[in-house]
DNA sequence: ACACTGTTTAATTAAATAATGTAATACTTA
DNA sequence: TAAGTATTACATTATTTAATTAAACAGTGT
């Protein structure tokens, strides 16, 4: 899939323009994590959490194992990391380096 | 102004997050542009420019200048120009380099 | 089978967003 | 000042989005 239209563009900058939604990227930059640890992280329901992730998941960005009655949640597109890491860099720059403040 | 908060920056990418504002903040990247400039190539209404425009100015996005009865855009921020370039070089490396399709 | 945890679905409601039409303002030129 | 162009403000409607609740479903261990 190729983002090479102004319109698909604008959808995947949407799925990620949420403050849940952000959160939920940034904490899976650098791991994989369940669904209840992420709804832990970002303190809401979740059903909520089930609501955003889908929308997430329709996008594409991330992708899902099951191990036991536990859903694992990856960023599965290389650009939105790519992504992630650079809006961090712009607009995250803080006295030190705080990049996981919930 | 600086987003370091994940609000912060939710506000600013769902600013970007539509196709008009999108193409936009494309016309924008290396050219100064009047209003009806920018109606034209987007081809919607004036009252529908404007208030887009408002968006992306009240986000601190784009400045102007006025001069006689037109008023010239210019993206201020180069932290959003920093995005706009990364975002073309992951999502839009088509076959030649149409960066400007409506 | 039962209780338990984790996750999803569906329905409802409230709130935010977008498009449109019309009127109003501002500036330019004659 | 009048006419014309450019831009904005306001109000309305339709659509989309988000949070909440309750219920359902799936897997685990006893």
């Amino acid at each position: 899939m190729v983002y090479n239209q102004v319109e698909d563009l604008a959808l995947l900058l949407k799925s990620i323009a949420h403050p849940l939604r952000l959160k939920i990227l940034c904490l899976l930059q650098d791991q994989e994590l369940s669904v209840s640890e992420i709804r832990v992280s970002v303190e809401t329901s979740g059903a909520n959490i089930t609501q955003h992730l889908n929308i997430l998941r329709n996008q594409g960005i991330i992708a899902f194992r099951k191990d036991a009655n536990f859903i694992y949640n990856r960023i599965s597109d290389e650009r939105v990391l790519e992504l992630m890491k650079t809006m961090q860099q712009l607009f995250c720059k803080t006295t030190s380096h705080s990049s996981r403040n919930k």
